[in-house]
DNA sequence: CTGAAAGCGCTTACAG
DNA sequence: CTGAAAGCGCTTACAG
């Protein structure tokens, strides 16, 4: 581990073995024209020999940009945050800049403490993450550089916040239903307190009703996000509700418990109950029986445009308001046309062997 | 979005306020005892008034230490290494030391790019994070600060490594099922060409060889990490060895979809056949039917773990050679001991309702 | 106990 | 075209 720590290489190296001033070698290396062709050449030669990485600390005293911006999540373990991290840190480094991760782990004083220490450190510019898509309070008062929120919407109007948008999400996962020939559509979802739930069945049910079709039970089965609830909701939807023929679920893991669920009961997926599912979580959809058509979010395009909003603030052109990143619609087997009903109960798992 | 993007206050300011110099003003703040009583408050109090915020490049100029540190990874969309990354990114903020995120997704262009980037940005040290526990090449020599390995073992043994203990978990997960009086054990994994799968294997044959028990089969079955596979593969063991009564899966995926295969064939999980997991991965260990028994890796502890060695070497105690991560065994309901065997295919598949 | 001065590594007007 | 000088914000010997 470090084995040889070498006095580190400065300009002033280079100058020296270039036989010319800091002055002149600082311009030459910033390929600025008042600088001889051959000078210039003789100091990248120099720099070049000596591995010279100049001290991004240096200049970013004398400019004022660090070109570093801070993300401070709220919960970095939530499996959203990964991909939107993932289209942060990547258009970042398209820009040449360079990103602190601070993780508030949903605790207030923790996040205080890491905004000040973005502050001290100097970042041109914060992109906020959150852990859920609810309305959060700004930050922005005590931040005196630009800001975004993403995937949390900041309760300043004032300020940039990038969402996932619910609404278009579920209206391709519904109007995709509807365009198979379903008309018996349920819809299982998550705790009635996530906004990502009650968006999604606001707009599930426009869908519904201007294509003049019923909400099977007439609401929502509202629950919790996993296969159990997914499993358990199904089979009480089914036993009530027989004539259902299509399964809307609030994401990938009720859908995969849907699926299950529909085939131990002996109907077939997708065809006497398809089944559309959400997030496009891919160990779970792409490995359902059978695979699960579902809606991707475009999360590392949302944090992508964030960071191109924040790079046009930086630029002195701000944006404020809400900007939403329209959703995907993932088609795999789990949906499918209508076809004739046949109550086949002799082989109710089917599945392909390797 | 930064709508007043004040001019920052510097340590001048706070000392014009409190009638003092830079210099006192300096040593004051940072509680040298040479200053007076009296003085020092004054400065305080200035500098609480005005907010200050020191500016880190400054003092990282002077001292050539920025309390920053490289977090290199080769492919943070994978899933371990968001436990990892925590667990560093934790006890670093533990240390007020910050950390710059790269990720190299698999590119050796890119990855050089950020080595020099992080270099440039003179942090003072680098967690190297692999994206599988192969061995790797060492990237120490063209590093002029500490470096740590997390996940990939580096190919010098001059270099410090930090991996997770598969020989460990695997034997904690075999003798769990030998304790629990299981003689018939089979094994389903990913691909061979995991060291993970490999190491593991390894493991298990020593276990089931010190307590006299064959592995049923004679070899493992590889295949790949998906539950489709636990499926198929566990179909093929059951036709073809029914006295199985229990079986070791790679990972908590395969898991899953051997516990489904088991029910669907009319057994019962856990006392005609225990499964046991790997990688505690919460969405299919916790919320499988029945809840995985499985091994936890303990990520956090390993990027906790790499870090203080970290700490060590910027402190002049370097370390070298391979540290391993003990596992835990995570036991649910997927084990148990072993039951009377009853051929029961009325109600293949029990499940509590919410 | 306090403050003037030097300096960390670089960039940028400004003379020459 | 080149280089001496000032300065970014801070810390640290060193006088006083």
């Amino acid at each position: 581990m470090g084995r040889q720590r070498s006095r580190t290489v400065t300009l002033t190296d280079v100058a020296r073995l270039a036989g010319v001033s800091v002055a002149t070698a600082s311009k030459a290396l910033n390929a600025r024209d008042e600088v001889a062709p051959e000078t210039r050449q003789r100091v990248l030669e120099a720099a070049e020999e000596l591995s010279f990485q100049p001290n991004v600390l240096a200049r970013g005293l004398l400019t004022g940009r660090t070109r570093t911006i801070g993300l401070l999540t709220d919960e970095l373990a939530h499996r959203f945050s990964i991909p939107i991290l993932l289209g942060v840190e990547n258009t970042l480094a398209n820009g040449q800049m360079s990103v602190l991760l601070c993780d508030a782990r949903g605790d207030a004083i923790r996040r205080q403490h890491y905004i000040r220490t973005l502050i001290a450190r100097q970042v041109d510019g914060f992109v906020v993450l959150g852990d859920s898509n609810d309305l959060r309070p700004s930050l922005t008062r005590q931040i005196p550089v630009p800001v975004v929120y993403v995937y949390g919407e900041s309760d300043d109007p004032r300020d940039l916040s990038v969402l996932a948008d619910d609404e278009h999400g579920a209206r391709l996962a519904t109007e995709h239903l509807v365009s198979l020939g379903r008309r018996q559509i349920a819809h299982i979802t998550g705790p009635q307190s996530y906004r990502a739930a009650r968006d999604r069945v606001a707009s599930l049910r426009k869908v519904l009703a201007s294509a003049g079709l019923p909400l099977v039970g007439g609401d929502p089965l509202y629950g919790e996000w996993s296969q159990r609830w997914g499993r358990n909701a199904t089979r009480m939807l089914l036993s009530t509700h027989p004539e259902i023929d299509a399964i809307s679920c609030g994401n990938d893991q009720i859908a995969a418990g849907a699926a299950g669920a529909v085939r131990e009961m002996g109907r077939r997926v997708p065809d006497d109950v398809s089944i559309v599912g959400y997030d496009n979580w891919h160990e779970f959809a792409a490995d359902c029986q059978p695979p699960l058509t579902t809606v991707d979010l475009n999360l590392q395009q949302i944090g992508e445009t964030a960071v191109r909003h924040l790079f046009a603030a930086l630029d002195g052109q701000p944006t404020s308001g809400v900007v939403r990143q329209p959703c995907r619609l993932v088609v795999r087997d789990s949906t499918g046309p209508r076809l004739p009903h046949v109550r086949d109960r002799s082989s109710p798992q089917v599945a392909g062997t390797t």
